[in-house]
DNA sequence: CGTTAGTTTGACCTGTATCAAAGCAGGTGG
DNA sequence: CCACCTGCTTTGATACAGGTCAAACTAACG
């Protein structure tokens, strides 16, 4: 058990890691379609608007038309209903851009501290109609069609699985998603939020999040402590979250309503 | 009580109702931004690859790039579990467009006995590059941001809504969405679907969907029986289902992730 | 060190699922 | 026109997942 700690959880380890080359964004956009040395660029340029978010601050209000680039710790699309129920819609990571999720009494919140920029300038840059039929914008697009699957993923977890289900398949995707935008290793990511904040994205009680932590522990599925997550075996991580095989990952893109 | 069912739910009454001068469709979008003769002919064009689909009928499989439009009946994006649980992601009704969800084993089917037609025609003709900022193409785009919507309105039902009110909450919406595309007098609807698919949108048991629908009629809030549905007072419903008010409607769009 | 935010534990309660069976149509064939 | 299906709704009895309340524990932080 200690032996599997050490290669399993260690932040010293995972700090040790070999800093990434690239920018989460271009990790994630690159992994989609490979971008060539000018596109790349176009991702370098220096951020506008750079701002630092403590836990629980709002980033955009209700009907905000900016659009914000994560570079460090977690976001969330919120919806808050009037006797104080809140619901994570989605769950932004660095490397994700987000916006106001348009719904009344919706808006964007950092779950953790956080930094962000504004990404209207970086799109414009990327999107411009020049390059044609870019890579860039292909890796754009895809991007968006996976986070609108992740958005239906969401829907599926929160009406379709048990506790146990929900929260073995959120902490898979988040993994997942942290391995495109090169974050981690692959098997162990950062994991800043608090099982509060857990609990308001897969729809459960603080206690029972807890409760299930535990039995994923127990079932050897995840290591979690002290800000730093663990996987030993993300196949059957997966599974246990009625996550779709890894290998189907890359398959047809779109959502409903053409 | 009498007077109350022949005023409130009498199918006799909703027949007779005036038959609709314009397709959902046209309704719809017309309600989003108003629409010129011209644009409103594109959308009268005959129909391509018209369909009839039997209830459970697959319409779209996985990676489909088909987009159809619901002509008749409702349609739904289901995702369906290894194990057989399913999850109804999204609804469709008359003049709506669906194509394929993108999810591993996610695809279209009908909810009910259904028409649908190609619907890529039509879009290529409604937002070719000609007319720029036309109309038409605002009001798609505003379309789409109430698909969005409704989506992470799905979301907050599933996540955060107890059984009764995920019920209201959901007839509330498609009371709406029926009054958009000029269905039914605003008040009145049909309502063709089993207690069981309502069960899968709402992610709940046929038995205690059947439970939560008595409920809401002794609540006086819903008079429901042979396919059709009367609301007496849809604000009731709506603040029972936590949806924001009605008036709030108009407000920004968008989606999370730019 | 005291305070505060977060996690963990225990006892208890309740909303919703499950199982089983009985009503109730509408449709078909005799 | 009846008798029978078959699919859907309704009811009852029972089980359990997950919520709630309250309090103890832990760790970071000034």
């Amino acid at each position: 058990m200690l032996r599997l700690l050490n290669e399993g959880l260690s932040m010293d380890a995972l700090r040790r890691a070999p800093k990434p080359q690239f920018s989460p964004l271009h990790s994630k956009l690159n992994g989609f379609a490979r971008l060539s040395a000018d596109e790349a660029e176009l991702l370098l340029e220096p951020p506008s608007d750079r701002r630092i978010h403590g836990a629980r601050d709002p980033i955009l209000e209700g009907g905000s038309r900016q659009v914000r680039l994560v570079s460090s710790g977690w976001v969330g699309a919120v919806r808050v209903l009037a006797d104080g129920r809140r619901q994570i819609l989605q769950v932004a990571i660095p490397g994700d851009i987000v916006q106001s999720p348009l719904l009344a009494d919706g808006h964007v919140v950092a779950l953790t501290a956080a930094r962000t920029t504004d990404a209207a300038p970086l799109l414009r840059r990327a999107l411009s109609d020049e390059g044609e039929p870019s890579n860039l914008r292909i890796a754009w697009r895809l991007s968006r069609d996976e986070d609108q699957r992740n958005l239906l993923a969401q829907i599926v977890r929160l009406g379709s699985l048990s506790a146990y289900e929900r929260t073995a398949n959120l902490i898979h995707e988040v993994l997942i998603r942290h391995r495109r935008a090169g974050l981690g290793d692959g098997r162990r990511i950062t994991w800043p939020i608090t099982q509060e904040v857990l609990a308001d994205i897969v729809g459960l009680s603080i206690v029972h999040v807890n409760r299930v932590l535990q039995q994923l522990r127990r079932d050897g599925l995840i290591e979690l402590r002290a800000g730093y997550l663990a996987v030993q075996d993300v196949e059957r991580l997966a599974s246990a979250g009625f996550a779709p095989a890894a290998a189907a990952a890359n398959d047809a893109a779109g959502g409903l309503s053409a």
